[in-house]
Order: C-alpha cells, then structure tokens, then sequence
DNA sequence: AGCACGCCGACT
DNA sequence: GTCGGCGTGCTC
C-alpha cells in the first residue's frame, strides 16, 4: 500500500505530493485512530517505532503529543502534515512492548494511545526525574596582580580545589551553584559580579534529580527447598530452558513456601543471562513484601504506587539497558522494559487488584501471560486459591502446567479453624455481641501467652446503618443514595463511595417525622472500642485507610506490631493480606458475610478464599495458631470447604454451578456502564447502545449475547445515574470478534456523560 | 482530549 | 433582535 489518498481532500493537479518515510502515530489520548504524518529529513533517524513525538493535531494544528507505532514509505496525494518533533533520544517502547500495547488496546477496547500510556508510564510525565543544575566553572582566572575580594578568593580557591567530575575527568572542576555558596560562604551576587569579570562561567545541565545510589539492603540468605519445592522449581527451570512460552500454576497451601521457589527460579532465569519481572497485589502491605524479597537479590529494582516519580524514571532507564536483573513490583511493573525477559511471575494471581481500575481495564495476570507469549518466555501463577478461571485453565489437557506444593514447609503447623454460627450466638446470649464467646476466648488466650492476634472486618467507620426509629428512613449519600457511615474520628457521616461528608442530623428529616436517629450496624472503629472495654490490658491498634493517611503510617504501625509493642491489630481487608509475623497466633474475622454482601456471582468465591487466606495469617509461626470465622451463613458451601481447607472440593462445586449458570470461567463476560447525571438519559443510552450492538451483531452473523439493561449494582454515583448491560460470550474468540465488530462500527459510544467498557470484569459493581 | 461549528432559550 | 448554552463531529 505505497498510494493512499484521504476521501475529502480535492485532487487537484496542484496538490503537493508527499513522498518519503511516514510516520503511523498515536495520540496519547483517548482518540480511537491513529494518524500519519511525513518524517523530515532531519528526523528520520530519530523517529523510530516506540518514540514520543509531537505533532501538529486538531483545528488550528497544536502540538500534540503522540507515540509512533508504524513507519512506512509512501507517496500521498494531499499535503501531509510533518512531525514537529523527536521527544526521546531511543524509543521508550520496544517492539514487543508495541504488540503488547496493541493487544491490550485490542482486548480491552480503548483506544491504542490509552493503552499505550498504560505500558509506557513515563510518556505521560515528561521529563520527571530530572532538573536542571548549575554549574560553576573557572573561565579566566585573575593573575596574581589582580585585586579581588577575600570571598572572591574563596571563590576561586574552592574551583581550584574541586574534585574533577566524575563523568568527565579532562573537563575543568565544576561545583554546583548551590554547593559553592555554602561552602564559600558567598552569596549569587558574588558570583554574578565574578561572571561578569570572565573570572568564572556557568553552565546548566539536565541531570537526574537524585543520585541515583540505592542504598545496600542486607542480603538474606536462601532456603533449601524441599522435595516438593525442588521439583516445582525444577518444571519451571526446563521450561525456560525449553526457550519459549509456557503457563505454569504454583498451586501451594499458605506456608509451602511458594516465595522460595520463585526466588530459585528467578536466580536459574538470572544465571541464563536473562531478567525477571516478579508481581505482587496492590494492597497495602505491598512495600514490606517488596523489601524482603528484593534483599534476596543484588540487582534489583522495586516499582509500586510508593516509589516517587524521579525514582521510577531511573529504574526505567536502568531496566531498559539490561542493569537490572529483577523487577519486583505491583500492576505496572509488568510493563517493566526488559531488553531481555526470560520469566514473569504472577504471585497471588487470584486477587482482584490485578485488575486495573481505570481504562484501559486490563488484568495483570492476562496480561502478564499475553506478554510471556509474545516474549517467549515461561509465566508461572501462584496462589493458594487460585482463581478459577486459572484453577480450570490449570486441568489436565488445559492450557497451564500445574505444579503442586501440597505440605507446608517443615515446622509450620496447620492452623486450627473454626466457624461461629452468629444466629446460634444470638439465639444463646442475650443482648448485643459483636465479638462472640469464642471469638473472645481466642484473644484471651493469645494474650495471655504473650502472642498478638489480628481481627479483620472489612468496613471502615463506626456504625453503617443510620435509619430513623420511627418511619425507618435511611440515611443515604445525598449524590450516591448509598447508606451514609457514621465515623467517630471525624463525627461525621462517611459517603464511601464518592467521599462526601455530611453532618448528621439529629432528628429524622422526613417531613413531619422528626423521629430519633438509631445508629446501627457496626464498622472498625466500633469493634476497636468494644475490644478496648473486653480486653482494657491489651495494647490495641487499628489499621485502615482512615487512620493510614501515608505511607510512613504503615511502616509505623508495622514496626510496633512487629517488635511487640501491640497485642491486638484490627483492621480492613489490608491486614487479611501479606501480613507475616510469626507472634500472631490468632486471627479473627468478625463477619466472613462481607465478602457475600457484594452480590455477584463471585462472591462465594470471594468469602471461600478470605476464609482461608485468614486462617493461613495465623499459622506463620511453629506454635500453630488458631483461627476464628464468625457469619450468619455458617452453612454455605463456601464456609464449608474453607472450614474443612478444601480448595479443590471448592472449586469442583463451584465449577459446576458456573457452567450451568453460564458463567466465567464457561463464558466471557464484558460489563458496559452507562452513566449520566439525567436519568433518562443514561437508561435512554443503554437501552439505545444494546439494540444498536444486538443489531450489529445479528448482521454481522457474530455470536454473543447482550443482555437487557438494567440500572448498575451502584445505581447512582457522584450524582450520575448509571446504568449497566452484560455482554456474554461462549469465547475469547467470540468476544474478539464481536468488540472488534462493534468498536469498527463506533457503537462502544452513547451520548451520555460516561461509557465504560470492562472486559472480563472481577466485581460487577 | 480539545475545539469549532451549529441550533434553541433568556436578555439589552 | 443577539449572546451563549451544550450537543455533535473531527483531528493525518
């Protein structure tokens, strides 16, 4: 295709013709198209696929930033606009990290620029990480006979004195302006008034914003592997020696060391000359995981949310030129520019932070198994609950190779688990108890042993069910509708959803009511201060995200608990996760049915592995710990098999109901949401979007099911009403086709404020 | 994403 | 009679 021509451009014998090499760039933004632009001469060694250009765009032609993601050489029969500019000295984008963006683009319909922004994280901060320095260097010194000033001798003396820079030893010694003031205590008009004498010059240059000198972490030691561990290890080390694509499921209980293999793993991909990728769930305790494990390695580079701006630029650069063995980080260390990859590990693949919450909403692990292809490289899953889509990929015959780490590693016992039936709680005592008989006398126990325990309830706040007593009229989010939290900290009434605050009123607020408000329902902060008055010797601390405003918060806390300077830790979902300290032998949930609140078809699922993953926090320790579920669905399967540490019989249940309803891992599913302050035209958008893409469907003789729309699980947010159809698909392939199909024919859009498309979503909220 | 063009309500 | 609202469409 070396002649194309634009439809509405007037073919006039006088139309320039454009030939040479043309770039095919994307705009980083959400514009679904890309756009070609001719390469001058004086740019066509710069401007090569994977490089951030500017490029005239729109109307009046503004500089727009964009990635060239093709080039080609043609000829054109309209005038074709130049490329401005080159913005990277080598492309930030290797070919392969290209095709992965395009897939991701392709998969999760959104526009390439968006997708592309996603794996290049730094197009979207330009130039971070660096600044400008000032240098100070002598020019033409005065002779000896020169009258000066004592500060401007001390000027002069400190040039003459200065070490040579270290990048360039020849060139004359230069301080930073900065330095040179403190150290020869003077002042920039002194220095203005030497410049001006030709005495001494300045020079600026763009320099990283910190030294980039990690400081050494201690090294920790490796383990031997036991039997089960050493042939897990070994499976996955021939699969990278087979040099190519392979999935493999490190199915492990909590405490059969799963880390340990990947650590053996990840030093055979290291001594093949090759670099690693290790990923690890956004949640809080993400850092303390990070910097053990990076202690395991000397070369290595930690990316999350956490790591500033300037940092993250330098690893980036240090990945790209191949002095880095290791990345270890959180969804966006994926992305990681490896020059050569030779293994991704996915750990804990089944936690529903691998997906990404903004477009483009792409799962890490899918993803991280989409790039392994494309690399040629082994990806290895682990979990101790692997989610069930991996668990069926996993069977035999399936997709992945599943290796097994059944036993816990020598000297970890297997916790004791038990469940509280609250409705027999209930029935058995009077009066209100949040904290049931059992549940009190594991903490005793804990504490009189001198042990710390952990109590998990997954809601913030104080109370979270506010209704008048009279006419029984909730207390709702006036932009979401949503039941309001009360919080003590604040004595306000929490919106969780969209942040808003309100103060609550005193007295109903439905006309003519005036009824009394009745707090109910209960959140952290009320099991805090019920832990308190039960157990007034106990050094108690409550962690989430209302008292952990930053990051130092945590490592605080942390650090306490970890030295023994708190019995008892209550907490949100972020201490069900990561945290790994032997004195805890006892672990409480106060209500397992959290998990089932969130209705979706998901939510056994959910409540099965919070219920194991809890019970594996207590057991880190050779005492055996014990652990303590409490719920109103004691009987649920769900409950059942955590009680009884069964996760095959689980997901063989599970597996079975999901086939005959349809559902992943038997179908793929894509979620649209429709949101809009007006009503009518959210559900006007929806209703109008499903028949224009069943239509489309129907003619294009594509398979797939749309479903009718519906108002969302969250049927209003930020004061937009929001409305939401599923989209089924017997496969991948189908649903490819079909959004590919429907994407073409720009049907993804309605007029409506928002659309958003989520496909193979983790929670239907 | 921006930005221009275009068609219907409250003002001098 | 105009100013300006946002709804729609386009960007090599």
């Amino acid at each position: 295709m070396s002649r194309r021509s634009l439809q509405d451009a007037p073919l006039l014998d006088s139309a320039p013709l454009a030939h040479g090499p043309i770039a095919d760039v994307a705009p980083l933004a959400p514009i679904d198209r890309r756009y070609a632009y001719l390469i001058p001469a004086a740019l066509s060694d710069a401007a090569q696929p994977g490089v951030r250009v500017r490029v005239p765009f729109g109307r009046g032609g503004r500089p727009a930033e964009g990635i060239i993601v093709a080039r080609s050489d043609g000829d054109w029969t309209a005038s074709l606009q130049p490329l401005l500019e080159v913005l990277d000295p080598a492309p930030l984008l290797s070919p392969r990290l290209l095709e992965l963006a395009g897939w991701i683009a392709r998969y999760y319909a959104c526009p390439l620029g968006v997708a592309l922004s996603a794996v290049a994280p730094r197009a979207s901060h330009r130039e971070a990480g660096y600044r400008m320095v000032r240098y100070v260097l002598l020019d033409r010194p005065p002779a000896d006979g020169i009258r000066r000033t004592a500060i401007q001798q001390r000027v002069l003396d400190c040039l003459r004195s200065a070490p040579p820079a270290p990048d360039d030893p020849a060139a004359p010694p230069r301080i930073d302006a900065a330095s040179l003031r403190g150290v020869a205590d003077c002042s920039t008009a002194t220095l203005r008034a030497m410049t001006a004498k030709g005495w001494i010059r300045f020079v600026e240059r763009r320099e990283p914003s910190r030294p980039p000198t990690a400081a050494p972490l201690p090294r920790e030691a490796d383990w031997t592997l036991n039997a089960d561990q050493q042939a897990a290890a070994g499976r996955i080390i021939a699969a990278m020696q087979a040099d190519g694509f392979r999935a493999l499921l490190l199915f492990g209980v909590t405490g059969s060391g799963k880390t340990e293999v990947y650590v053996h793993a990840i030093r055979a991909a290291i001594a093949r000359g090759r670099q690693a990728i290790l990923l690890v769930p956004e949640i809080a305790l993400t850092t303390q995981t990070l910097d053990r494990l990076s202690r395991r390695f000397d070369r290595v580079a930690v990316l999350h949310s956490g790591v500033g701006e300037a940092q993250r630029t330098r690893d980036w650069a240090a990945i790209a030129a191949g002095r880095i063995d290791l990345v270890i980080g959180t969804r966006s260390a994926l992305f990681a520019p490896c020059p050569r990859l030779g293994l991704i590990v996915v750990d804990e693949e089944q936690e529903g932070s691998y997906k990404n919450i903004a477009a483009p909403r792409y799962h890490t692990r899918d993803v991280a198994i989409k790039r392994a292809q494309i690399e040629g490289t082994p990806v290895l899953l682990g979990s101790a609950t692997p989610a069930l889509e991996t668990w069926s990929n996993a069977a035999p015959g399936g997709r992945f190779e599943l290796l097994r780490l059944p036993n816990r590693v020598s000297g970890l016992r297997t916790p004791r688990l038990s469940v509280v039936d609250l409705r027999e709680e209930h029935r058995e005592r009077r009066g209100v108890h949040l904290l049931s008989r059992a549940m009190e006398s594991g903490l005793r126990g804990a504490l009189a042993r001198g042990e710390q325990s952990l109590l998990l309830l997954n809601r913030r706040g104080y109370a979270n069910y506010l209704f008048c007593a009279r006419c029984r009229t909730p207390v709702v989010c006036p932009h979401c509708g949503v039941y309001v939290v009360l919080h003590r900290s604040t004595g306000l009434a929490h919106c969780h959803y969209c942040r808003a605050r309100l103060i609550l009123p005193t007295r109903c607020a439905m006309a003519e009511c005036g009824g009394t408000l009745v707090k109910f329902g209960m959140g952290t902060e009320r099991v805090e201060e019920e832990l308190k008055a039960m157990l007034p010797q106990a050094r108690i601390a409550r962690m989430d995200s209302d008292v952990m405003a930053r990051a130092a918060d945590y490592a605080d806390l942390l650090g306490r608990f970890a030295v023994g300077g708190i019995d008892v830790l209550v907490g949100t979902q972020m201490i069900a996760k990561g945290l790994d300290f032997p004195r805890v032998t006892f672990v409480g949930v106060v209500n397992a049915d959290t998990a089932l609140a969130i209705d979706d078809f998901r939510s056994a699922e959910r409540t099965f592995q919070l219920t194991l993953q809890v019970a594996g926090r207590a057991g880190r320790s050779e005492a055996g710990g014990e652990a303590v579920v409490q719920t109103f669905h004691a009987g649920i399967s769900a409950i059942q098999f955590a009680l009884r540490q069964d996760y095959e019989g689980f997901a063989a249940e599970e597996l079975t109901a999901r086939r005959r309803a349809d559902l992943p891992p038997f179908a793929r599913l894509v979620r649209i949401v429709l949101a809009d302050p007006r009503l009518t035209r959210a559900r006007d958008g929806a209703d109008g979007m499903a028949r224009a893409m069943r239509e489309a469907l129907f003619k294009a003789g594509l398979r797939g099911l749309i479903g009718d729309p519906r108002p969302a699980a969250l049927p209003r947010l930020r004061d937009a009403y929001r409305f939401e159809a599923l989209l089924t698909f017997a496969t991948a392939a189908d649903l490819l086709a079909a959004m590919d199909h429907l994407r073409a024919e720009n049907l993804l859009r309605a007029r409506c404020r928002s659309v958003i498309v989520d496909v193979d979503p983790v929670a239907l909220q």
